[in-house]
DNA sequence: GTAAAAACCAAGCAAGCGCTCGTGTTAATT
DNA sequence: AATTAACACGAGCGCTTGCTTGGTTTTTAC
């Protein structure tokens, strides 16, 4: 149900769909919409996908499977310090949010108009990334790099960064890799800020 | 433009919109469903509003305003020490967001329904509110409470806030007080934690 | 008590919606 | 060369949408 049909054309209907629901709304995106800038005409989605939700669901999937798939990698590569673990957990979160925008806006602003059956599977996906956030923060917590509630940090940190949607300009001052340093350096100890802000 | 018609049933019929522009989402809740969940006819609605944008302009700025005078009147009532007005103007947040929930949820979600003008409009509202975090967040850096970049620390706060609409649940253990104390004490230096957690 | 104003209703229009279906038209497999 | 499967098309069905209209009831103001 997940990974049938992975071609490259229908990942690039994907990506088409992802943009096309952010720049309209998925209510407001129509099949018609969706066929026109696929190139294609509205009768023909439908063997691509069996119905406009199932379009959204794979938007959603997408963006998730490549946060997943980052974030892990970072962590693979981060040794064990709690600290560097935190900040390469942070930056991937950015990185697949500029790479990925458009899934993740989508499913930012889209998740309600999911069906029952999508929002389960695609749930597993999110309860995934979230423990593996959990357990970084928790290390963290541990090492002392940081205080508070272990889930309340955790809820707290990742609205911290998701919000950035809402205002990041990638064309900015800042890289995304600033960006998380200093929301870590706002939470830990003077110990963790460098005075490293801009771009190199 | 902005206030015409305050009457108590025009407030209780953008409270309904509200509701059920949470609950279904702007463009699935159809005219017909708000006429019904009001009382009346479909076509009565267009007597109360142009159309049906103006309903969700409305609902918007029902939230604006509230979250306004509340953060004002908190603030008027903190007095001058930095800590102090951080710590009010959180709370006063985290209470906006919980009174007025079915407005701000609206105002999250749906920002981009708005039409230019009704855009416009709210805008104001907005940059006020957020030109009242930014002057006491200010205040806190210099009293050296917090450290960061000024814009960067209100964006991360505000954002780490506004996402507790997507988990906090106001039947829990945690007052919204105690919420936004310990936002806070995550920010600050050991000096302003205290072991206060749990409801009184 | 009456006139003006505000609120409401029943009916329906034009447009747009998601989706189906029967029929080509390729492109790969045998 | 024949077969099959994948992809695309055009037409359109049944339904819902936001909104209008002309006329009636209720409330308000003097």
């Amino acid at each position: 149900m997940t990974l049938v049909n992975a071609s490259p054309r229908r990942k690039e209907l994907i990506r088409i769909a992802a943009r096309l629901f952010v720049e309209e709304g998925f209510d407001r995106t129509t099949v018609r919409m969706l066929a026109q800038a696929m190139g294609i005409k509205s009768g023909s989605l439908f063997h691509h996908f069996s119905d406009k939700q199932a379009i959204l669901c794979a938007v959603i999937e997408t963006g998730m499977q490549h946060a997943l798939t980052l974030a892990r990698s970072a962590l693979a590569d981060a040794g064990c310090s709690p600290s560097v673990r935190l900040d390469a957990l942070a930056r991937a979160h950015l990185e697949t949010l500029l790479t990925e925008r458009n899934a993740h806006v989508v499913a930012l602003y889209e998740w309600r108009r999911l069906d029952a059956g999508s929002r389960d599977h695609l749930i597993h996906l999110r309860d995934a990334y979230e423990s593996l956030w959990q357990k970084v923060v928790d290390e963290a917590l541990e090492a002392g790099l940081i205080r508070g509630d272990r889930l309340l940090v955790r809820r707290f940190v990742l609205g911290a960064l998701n919000w950035t949607v809402r205002w990041y300009d990638p064309a900015g001052p800042r890289s995304p890799e600033a960006l998380a340093r200093e929301l870590i350096a706002m939470l830990s100890g003077p110990a963790f800020a460098t005075g490293h802000v801009g771009r190199p």
